[in-house]
RNA sequence: CGGGGCGUGGCGCAGCCCGGUAGCGCACCUGCUUUGGGAGCAGGGAGUCGCGAGUUCAAAUCUCGCCGCCCCGACCA
């Protein structure tokens, strides 16, 4: 069984410890990409189950665009290709050809099928899919459209951590298209507050939810939004972003309505994504040093059965009331398994269950047999309960929905305890040279002021969030005068 | 791309300085005993020592070249 790094000696080596103990993921062979395994993938699959059917409550429709885009289209969107062009990975050849090199075959790309334009794959879609946008749209009337996919997209990253940054990942990415700005707007912050309510009350982490400032905006919008969780080592991780892309992409692509007066315009756009990135957060949010700890809401197991037994006949007896108890449980939590494995002891069991994050598991041995009761016990905070087997599923719904409160909660303090105000900038660089986490600080607008203050300390502002409350100071740096607070904190 | 580290059974490592039968822990297989918080014992299978040259009677070990990976930084969802 594998070993796990306490987060106090070596947080980055526990994260990778609970990816690999948990069968999270795995490297590739290709450098920067990942494996999402079969436990990883699940979360992901939980992931997209629950915000696909939000979107469609919503009215979004999901559709596919390809991953090659023709190279000239990102040039087309100034601040886009400023944004991408470095980390583009570039298709230049259809097919390769075996040569003989020092008596050894190989292959390399056959020099007579370099491509007329070569082709990028997708670092997102934005280009490809506002160039189908100028086919589809001729009125008022065919807008708004309203139109996610789920896709993967490839950034050639410099440095790669599983999950939190990898070249190849998997997102979902909406593409919406209106008449006005206003109702753009509307939308790109629509799509912020089913973030910010997706983190909280499904992955159970609390987030800030405001505007990036202009230096930290996407590349070809007018204004970014995002949500931002903390970590448990103080960081903080940007967890989703909604943009308003005014008429950037419908200019660049010229994709113009008519309206019903009869003129015409340019079309308002908005973006909006959430990758698997997300699973990193869920993992740094809310695991300890025994390993994965999952909110129920997205385990991919929600609960286990472990018998105990001493010989054949009380392995036949607590196996058969544990599949009793399995059955009883998959109203509640779906598929429940029932570790019958005789070649590890109920110890075992439990370490290898709770390195995998299953939120609930369910003890029964012979004692609980005679007694018609088994002992349930929470992941998180290891709580035992005796239970009626009679009783059962009921109480595992309870405990089901009291971790999953406990995580909210417990995620909540510790983020409390690592947010602060600030108003002197000496106690401003105190915080980060220690221990660090999220301050309130006056900012005077500035970029070049927040561009200096990053590169002095290595922090930046999160966010602008939306629900500050008006309150007049002087920036924290230069003691300029400021409308109000933003959020910085060492970023991932 | 800059700095640091590392490539040896599936995983983690020792051996290299000082060349001479490839080893340890975990995992795996078989058997027996175990089983209410990481089981014990016995037996067994598994490695062209990252790749390529060179030196040598002999290279995991020395020399040169190449490749790859990880960590820290700049870039970024």
């Amino acid at each position: 069984m594998a070993e796990i790094t306490r987060r106090a000696d070596d947080y980055s080596r526990w994260y990778q410890d609970v990816i690999q103990a948990a069968e999270l993921a795995d490297y590739s062979p290709v450098r920067g990409c990942m494996v999402i395994r079969p436990n990883g993938y699940a979360i992901w699959e939980n992931i997209q189950r629950v915000l696909d059917d939000r979107f469609k409550e919503l009215g979004h429709v999901n559709a596919y665009f390809p991953l090659l885009i023709p190279k000239s289209f990102l040039a087309r969107e100034a601040a886009h290709v400023e944004g991408f062009a470095k980390e583009c990975a570039i298709v230049t050849h259809s097919r390769l050809k075996t040569v003989l090199v020092d008596g050894k075959t190989t292959v390399v790309p056959d020099p007579e099928s370099r491509l007329e334009e070569e082709l990028i794959i997708r670092p997102t879609s934005e280009t490809v899919i506002w160039d189908m946008y100028r086919k589809w749209i001729q009125s008022y009337r065919d807008l708004p459209i309203l139109i996610n996919q789920w896709a993967n997209v490839v950034r050639w990253e410099m440095r790669t951590r599983l999950f939190l940054r990898t070249t190849e990942f998997l997102w979902q990415e909406g593409h919406t298209a209106h008449a006005t700005a206003a109702e753009a707007r509307e939308e790109a912050l629509r799509m912020l507050e089913v973030y910010r309510w997706f983190y909280e009350e499904v992955m159970a982490a609390p987030v800030i939810a405001g505007a990036k400032t202009a230096n930290e905006r996407f590349a070809g919008a007018v204004e970014t939004y995002s949500v931002e969780a903390m970590m448990q080592d103080r960081k903080a991780l940007q967890g989703a972003t909604s943009h308003d892309l005014g008429q950037n992409f419908a200019r660049a692509f010229d994709v113009t309505f008519q309206d019903a007066e009869g003129a015409r315009d340019f079309v308002w756009a908005t973006s909006w994504g959430l990758s698997t990135r997300s699973i990193g957060a869920l993992i740094m949010t809310h695991s300890d040093d025994n390993g994965l700890v999952l909110p129920p809401r997205l385990a991919w197991r929600k609960a286990v059965v472990v018998p105990i037994w001493k010989n054949d006949g009380e392995m036949s007896a607590t196996v058969e009331a544990g599949r009793a108890l399995a059955a009883a449980l998959k109203p509640v939590a779906g598929v429940v398994p029932v570790d019958d494995r005789d070649k590890l002891r109920p110890g075992g069991k439990y370490t290898e269950w709770e390195q995998r994050g299953v939120p609930v598991r369910f003890e029964i041995g012979p004692r609980d047999v005679a007694a018609a009761q088994c002992v349930m016990v929470s992941r998180h905070d290891r709580k035992k309960t005796p239970v009626p087997l009679a009783g059962a599923a009921r109480a595992l719904a309870d405990e089901l929905a009291r971790i999953q409160a406990d995580l909210l909660r417990l995620a909540q303090g510790r983020r409390e305890s690592a947010t602060v105000r600030l108003e002197r900038w000496d106690d401003f660089r105190a915080l980060y040279e220690a221990e660090g986490g999220f301050a309130w600080c006056h900012w005077c607008g500035d970029g070049a002021c927040e561009a200096r203050i990053q590169e002095e300390t290595k922090v930046s502002i999160r966010n602008i969030p939306l629900d500050r409350e008006a309150e007049t100071g002087a920036c924290i740096r230069c003691g300029r005068p400021s409308a109000g607070r933003v959020v910085f904190a060492q970023a991932y």
